[in-house]
DNA sequence: GCCCAGGGTGTTT
DNA sequence: AAACACCATGGG
């Protein structure tokens, strides 16, 4: 079924960026892919993205989406290559990572969305994060523009605010899935939804000034306020470690820890990531 | 059937 | 401060 209303397209000013790359990287759970098209809302709006060698189409967006939503979601305005110097300058060791995942962008999602995918996230799996989100938003989110195009009809609704959220009973948390998470979610939406954490200051705030009133949430703890900080608030110095980060610390990339605190840390985690994501044969499970 | 996951909390050393 | 048990669930 086709996507209805305007189909934008961007020509190849864009050279190094992949959208499949950075929308299938772990750092969100709502993208969909079909017949080679990424398919997801954010924004409130369900686009299907397909890229070739002619540049980007975004299928359900017109031009001022593009301006006021996409440009900005998919970060296209910063300059990955000029990061990508700047890290492996700090770590030689990250010149391979840095090429796998040269076409990989840090993407600026609503801050509710990144902070609780990530609760959700902790201790699990990137499929099941995946499904448990995906009946978050089937159930208690809005139908998002262009909804009737979706091929996964979850793919269409937008993430449930902290409001809808806030309403939820913690025992339908668990029906949905989430586990031990779900005094968690219903702790975080309940504290968002009731004004207490200012997301605004969060973007602009002294780093550990803002780590610090996310991690006065339960269930955020380091690595999840790390991640909402990363890929909610645009914060570039935030440095993600799971396990799998943690392991390559410990082998691969021992100088990494070097990167932390720098400036673009969080790029270079995403590297990491992207490299171990290709190589997992390379970081055995050994916990 | 088993092991593990983009970990955090609470308790014990 | 560092180590440890415990947490629910389902994908692989």
């Amino acid at each position: 079924m086709a996507v209805h209303n305007c189909n934008y397209h961007i020509t190849a000013v864009h050279k190094q960026f992949s959208a499949a790359d950075t929308l299938t990287s772990g750092q969100c759970f709502r993208w969909s892919k079909f017949d080679g098209r990424l398919c997801g809302t954010a924004f409130g709006r369900y686009v299907e993205i397909e890229q070739d060698d002619d540049g980007l189409t975004i299928y359900g967006a017109d031009a001022d989406d593009y301006e006021s939503v996409w440009r900005n979601y998919l970060d296209m305005d910063r300059d990955y290559e000029a990061i990508s110097r700047i890290v492996t300058g700090i770590e030689p060791r990250l010149a391979d990572s840095a090429q796998y995942a040269a076409g990989v962008h840090i993407l600026a999602q609503e801050p509710w969305e990144a902070l609780c995918s990530f609760v959700i996230s902790q201790n699990n799996n990137i499929p099941r994060i995946r499904g448990i989100i995906s009946r978050l938003c089937l159930n208690y989110g809005e139908p998002a523009a262009n909804a009737e195009s979706a091929r996964d009809k979850a793919d269409g609704y937008a993430f449930p605010t902290p409001q809808a959220l806030s309403d939820v009973s913690e025992e339908t948390f668990k029906e949905i899935g989430c586990g031990y998470r779900a005094s968690y979610l219903t702790e975080v939406s309940r504290r968002v939804a009731h004004g207490d954490i200012d997301f605004e200051y969060i973007k602009k705030a002294p780093i550990d000034e803002a780590r610090k009133i996310l991690l006065s949430l339960k269930g955020v703890g380091p690595k999840v306020a790390e991640c909402a900080l990363l890929y909610g608030f645009g914060r570039l110095e935030c440095f993600p470690v799971d396990v799998w980060i943690r392991r390559a610390l410990e082998t691969e990339f021992t100088g990494g820890t070097a990167l932390i605190g720098s400036q673009y840390a969080g790029v270079a985690q995403q590297y990491i990531f992207e490299y171990i994501r290709r190589h997992p044969e390379k970081f055995v499970k050994n916990k």
